[in-house]
DNA sequence: TTATTATAGTTGCAGATACAACTATTTGTC
DNA sequence: GACAAATAGTTGTATCTGCAACTATAATAA
């Protein structure tokens, strides 16, 4: 028998874990199988081209993907492949630096992405929305930021 | 360029979402990281061992465990396949329903979870503690709440 | 009762990701 | 300038996960 007082597993910092980790994971799953079956654009995608449209030089290096997108240097090879055989970015020369590479988002995917945001936008205003007010929203953005 | 004003990508909707997602990657990066490599435990073993902890019954079964840490069922048999194969859980027959498996934790598993946990709780502990007051995190732990 | 439908779990297969080892280039130091 | 160390990216390999198809059992309807 577990007895309740000797439970660690109660601790609060343990609970906010598990009720940040929860609340993620549904909501990646869900906006996830949303822009599949209806953008044809798995998350990961979605989330790739979101960083290269908020790039102020309208670019960015495998390593710069590989952190904002928080995966590995290998990861980010496989994933960029991917994408460019799809034609949605594109690998272009560095030229300060032989060893780094410029992805760059394309025309086609530029199209892509803004169908997919429609899809993505829609999805969490009625999920957000529904849950929390806008003033909650900003409070969350606020902790979550202080918490990064 | 990609003008300021056109900007969709900037909805506070979709800023909240990447904040969510990338808090808690990072999060979970560096969870895993340290539980595998000091108490060779994947952060989804612990996190299910926390779910049998925290059960009331002891037990619980696929499709439950599949529930509480958001895996597909196939998925999940083969994480409990492993972690079986460790010794770190058991499946026991349910009287009730003979579709139903029982997976109840060993005492094997106790002893790992509990050394796990020490580290987990020492390292969220110092985390959260840095970064937000007992009342901040009291406040997202709300917040998060609301939002699932 | 019997037939239909729904649910619990497993399995084959394919896809995505991490890690470590590797190449190429750059930076720092003597 | 030359050598050592650091950095950017890719590739081989293994692992993990999801999906769809499948088996077995239970619930429902006729």
């Amino acid at each position: 028998m577990v007895s309740e007082e000797f439970c660690p597993s109660k601790d609060p910092r343990v609970l906010l874990f598990a009720q940040l980790s929860d609340t993620n994971a549904r909501l990646e799953r869900q906006l996830d199988g949303e822009l599949r079956s209806r953008a044809e654009l798995p998350l990961p995608w979605f989330e790739t081209l979101l960083r290269l449209r908020q790039s102020l030089e309208g670019h960015l290096t495998m390593s710069e993907i590989a952190d904002a997108i928080v995966h590995s240097t290998g990861g980010t090879t496989r994933l960029i492949d991917r994408m460019e055989e799809e034609g949605l970015v594109a690998r272009q020369a560095c030229p300060k630096d032989r060893r780094a590479i410029h992805v760059a988002i394309t025309e086609s995917g530029n199209t892509r992405f803004d169908e997919a945001l429609d899809i993505h936008v829609a999805l969490l205003a009625e999920l957000f929305d529904r849950n929390l007010t806008a003033d909650e929203q900003a409070q969350l953005v606020g902790l979550l930021r202080k918490l990064r």
